[in-house]
DNA sequence: TTTTATTGATTGAACGTTCAATAAAAAAGA
DNA sequence: TCTTTTTTATTGAACGTTCAATCAATAAAA
């Protein structure tokens, strides 16, 4: 039923319908067919709005960094205190959004840090996230401690979120978000004090 | 040339020829065909000696999983201390064993963690290693404290071991072996001290 | 001569892409 | 208001490609 402005929506569902196959029978199995179907669409729409399967991988992708940054920059934004401590606890709970461990979002995830090793459209998106999220942290850090210091320990807090996500994903009975962001908060505790009392 | 006792020799070649491919094009172009080209052999040889693709690649991930075991028992054998720590170390130590943290051993990794939510075959396998990577990691944290704690602390190393490994992987650079057992030591020291602290 | 190991062309299934055909809304004309 | 025309959106069969698996043929050791 062909009526005006549908790409939005097209595009919208097509990403949606995109996630769900590849949380339903993976990446290798996600299909042109299978996900136009699943979309309630036919096949030739995919490379009629996306230029092809690749396009609508890509675009799937950008979905999910561009909702982690914005699950990130919300929590920021409704910050009371400026202390560093709350901008990291900020940054975990953003990265532990509810939007950001679901099934779907957690597979399709760790799917294309598979596959980003070898195409590089997605190499890109994913190292720009990447450096997004460290530069976030070692800013943080930098205000209580020396450079060097700090880029210790945003390496540190960037594995530590980025192990637990991974774990959430691979665990059969899923990510429980009380403990993951008690563990990530534990740690960044840990990383304060011990610059504090050397600073004492 | 045929001659007796092929397979052994054959199995490992292939499963070799397996990493590399993925190394070099990913999983979803490791063909039998190229593996086994790589391999120098022809591709009916996969089907003859693994049943079909899907037991080379099953049994490719054996190996890594063996080779990982192999690593941290040898490391954990040659212990001098029986300290807790120490023997958190040597875990850690393996885990980051030069076998282990090649490009073509941390990318065939990464595509079986990624296809294992998928392939209940290799779901099982990546369950098991992970169990036992808890459970020495928990065992060893039992020695100083709680049950419960032992069990959060357990899971927080756990979780930054595969969190180094992965960010590692995943780094055009490849992975510092150095600054990454630093990482983990550090945590690993915060963990201990915090549980002696309350004990005193 | 028998056994073991290996080849590689063939087969059938599955995939992404393409494009002529179609359907329905919107716009234009009466 | 009611046709007619135009535009936009969509379909799905056909096509060419690629893949894993098969197996009769072959080659070399035993």
């Amino acid at each position: 039923m062909p009526k005006l402005g549908m790409e939005p929506i097209r595009r919208r569902q097509l990403i949606q319908a995109t996630m769900e196959a590849i949380d339903d029978v993976g990446l290798a199995d996600a299909t042109v067919v299978r996900i136009a179907r699943r979309a309630g669409v036919s096949a030739g729409i995919i490379s009629h709005y996306f230029g092809g399967k690749d396009g609508l991988l890509e675009a799937t992708m950008r979905q999910i960094l561009w909702d982690l940054g914005q699950a990130v920059a919300q929590r920021r934004n409704h910050l009371t205190s400026q202390s560093p401590r709350d901008h990291l606890r900020a940054i975990i709970d953003g990265n532990f959004d509810r939007s950001q461990v679901s099934q779907s979002v957690m597979k399709t995830w760790l799917a294309f840090w598979a596959s980003s090793m070898h195409k590089h459209d997605l190499q890109r998106l994913q190292f720009v996230n990447d450096r997004r999220l460290f530069s976030n942290l070692c800013h943080q850090f930098r205000q209580c401690m020396s450079k060097q210091q700090a880029r210790h320990c945003a390496r540190g807090l960037a594995a530590m979120i980025d192990g637990l996500w991974l774990r959430g994903a691979l665990a059969p009975e899923g990510l429980d978000v009380e403990r993951t962001r008690h563990l990530a908060y534990d740690y960044l505790d840990k990383q304060l004090a011990q610059t504090t009392e050397r600073a004492s």
